[in-house]
RNA sequence: UGCCCGAUAGUGUAACGGUAGCACAACAGAUUUUGGUUCUGUUUGUCCAGGUUCGAAUCCUGGUCGGGCAACCA
């Protein structure tokens, strides 16, 4: 178990306490071992990735051990697909397990369990339809009634099972099931089903069974083989802890300790992966991977690097409070770590031309840009300067407001690496009375940016060279849900009614700085004063597509949003 | 109407019987060739009611509110 690089010590949390205190108690002889069990039925995604970050990130800390394990005792659900992709997304977060197991490899031992569970009178061949089953459990707050079947002679049972796993019986014929309570106040000990029959192909085990154990009876068998230490799972499970504990005890197992949290809640996008499914197939996105999903592979492709993913992990906590989070504290985990690393670039997303009425014709220069200046190391390039320049629609106001800074009739802005320049003119479409076109002056003694006679300007705006632009498509991604809490959406309402229509915004047409030609899939950068970008999948060298990943803040919008 | 779990600034999370702190957000200021970054400061909190104690966010009792549980899913 080990992180592609070092990170600081993780924030503890209730579940490092129990730890702590289990190696001063000695419970586990001063073992660390956890594991990571997802079901390999679909996509991870940023609540996984917690899980993930707990899992392996306990197991660093203690200097102990963490496994990959699939939990794949579900045939008709489960998909070797999912098995690469799960491997491929805990790989990218920067973790490498210790053991890599299925719990199908542990069929046979967890078979030999149940015989033993029959044998001593703990588990029994229920004959009973699903419906019988079902009607006879109770409810919440009415006790269950006994299977006619629940005394059934422990040798008929093992004959029965036996002949279950032989593929005798149809599905659905019979079940097993433990010997516990009918009336017991938690549902899960009214004698829970522990297999079933299902004349299924298993994606590793092919056919070879026709019984398959369920959660219950899997789970905590397969962390005893493995001898794990701490079992962590979500809040959910909480209740099945009983039943955990007592599948261990009566076989006198090994026995690791079951610890729940609570899972992750994110504002404006949710974590059903029945409803993400469901986006995916009606094309409301472009796949599991689409940028806006809170998948993994969606984060991985909007330009979310690892190391944010960790941060943000650790910096939202471990608790078994119920809570939601704000998004903005995973945008600030990537800006953060995108701030230190990723190299800037000039990028116009809305062009609007401007003329330099005083530059020479023809004329071009090229002018040193610092590539990060929170990274020296980054150094420097040259960007190409001429007559005729795109800047952003946004930084030019006919009519500014007091507190716009930017470029507006008669004033004076710096072209960020460039040249000090004065608007002169708005030239207008008569029919429609836009702005289409700027006439501006430069002052050929500020290249660079600075005025030798000391005069400030209060705004820099950035730029590309109309001539040396390369058009490029960007993506423009918001928040999936307009709804902060997806819980809060009533039920029966439609709730893909509370998509953000806006959730993604094409830019056909956008200008780059030169430098940007040769970017490859994956390169993220920022484009100053816009945001953190990446180039998506889908680029072809001469179709460049740029992702955005994350805004910059942005001190003028928040100022509009305001007054407006 | 049963059982289990939870509750600390707007959000999330510390404090483990002894000064309620941190992050994000918000607000104000400084710096700045990104209205970015960085720095400084400010506002805002222990669900309620009792009890134990010199002292309670913390322990106890009772409430309130929230979450989970009745798949041959995990």
């Amino acid at each position: 178990m080990s992180t592609e690089e070092t990170a600081p010590v993780a924030h503890s949390n209730f579940i490092h306490e129990i730890i702590d205190s289990d190696n001063v108690s000695g419970k586990f002889g001063g073992r660390v071992h956890t594991r990571f069990p997802p079901e390999p039925n679909g996509y991870l995604h940023i609540g996984h990735a917690k899980s993930i970050c707990l899992n392996f990130g306990t197991a660093r800390k203690y200097g102990g051990k963490c496994n990959l394990r699939f939990d794949d005792t579900n045939p008709t659900k489960e998909d070797v697909e999912y098995v690469d992709s799960i491997q491929e997304d805990v790989r990218w977060l920067g973790f490498n397990w210790d053991g890599l197991y299925y719990a199908s490899d542990y069929f046979e031992q967890i078979y030999q369990f149940a015989e033993q569970l029959i044998q001593k009178g703990l588990a029994y061949v229920d004959s009973s339809t699903l419906e019988e089953i079902r009607s006879q459990r109770g409810t919440l707050t009415e006790p269950g009634q006994n299977s006619r079947f629940r005394d059934r002679p422990v040798a008929e049972s093992l004959d029965l099972f036996r002949r279950m796993r032989a593929g005798e019986f149809q599905d659905g014929a019979h079940v097993l099931r433990a010997k516990i309570d009918m009336a017991h106040p938690n549902m899960n000990m009214r004698d829970p089903l522990l297999y079933r029959i299902r004349h299924a192909e298993h994606h590793r085990t092919g056919n070879t069974w026709c019984i398959y154990p369920l959660y219950d009876f899997t789970h905590g068998y397969s962390d005893s083989i493995e001898g794990i230490t701490h079992s962590i799972c979500t809040l959910e499970f909480e209740n099945h802890r009983p039943l955990y504990d007592w599948l261990i005890d009566v076989l006198d197992l090994y026995h690791p300790q079951q610890i729940e949290f609570a899972r992750l809640n994110l504002t404006h996008t949710m974590m059903s992966k029945r409803k993400l499914l469901e986006l995916v197939e009606t094309g409301t996105v472009s796949g599991w991977d689409d940028p806006r999903m809170p998948t993994i592979a969606g984060i991985r492709r909007r330009g979310y690097t690892p190391s944010a993913m960790r941060a943000f992990c650790d910096e939202i906590g471990v608790t078994k409070f119920n809570s939601l989070n704000d998004v903005v504290v995973l945008e600030n985990a990537v800006r953060s770590d995108l701030n230190k690393t990723a190299p800037r670039a000039m990028a116009v997303l809305k062009p609007l031309k401007i003329v330099l009425t005083n530059y020479p014709e023809g004329q071009v220069e090229d002018l040193e840009a610092i590539n990060n200046p929170e990274d020296p190391a980054a150094g420097t390039r040259q960007v190409p300067f001429s007559k005729v320049l795109y800047i952003e629609q946004d930084d030019f106001m006919e009519n500014p407001p007091k507190q716009f800074f930017r470029l507006a009739p008669g004033r004076e802005v710096r072209l960020r690496w460039g040249y000090l320049i004065t608007c002169q003119e708005a030239v207008k479409d008569p029919a429609t009375g836009e702005v289409i076109e700027l006439r501006c002056t430069y002052d050929p003694e500020t290249r660079g940016g600075n005025a030798p006679d000391g005069r400030k300007v209060k705004s820099t705006i950035h730029w590309v060279s109309a001539e040396h632009a390369i058009t490029a498509e960007v993506r423009l991604y918001d928040h999936l849900f307009e709804i902060a809490n997806v819980a809060d959406i009533p039920d029966g309402d439609d709730w893909k009614s509370h998509l953000n229509p806006k959730s993604l915004v094409v830019v056909p047409k956008a200008k780059l700085e030169r430098s940007l030609a040769t970017a490859v899939p994956g390169y993220k950068c920022q484009f100053e004063r816009l945001g953190y970008f990446c180039v998506d999948k889908d680029s072809q060298p001469q179709a460049i597509v740029f992702n955005r990943t994350v805004t910059l803040k942005d001190e003028w919008a928040k100022i509009q949003k305001k007054g407006g």
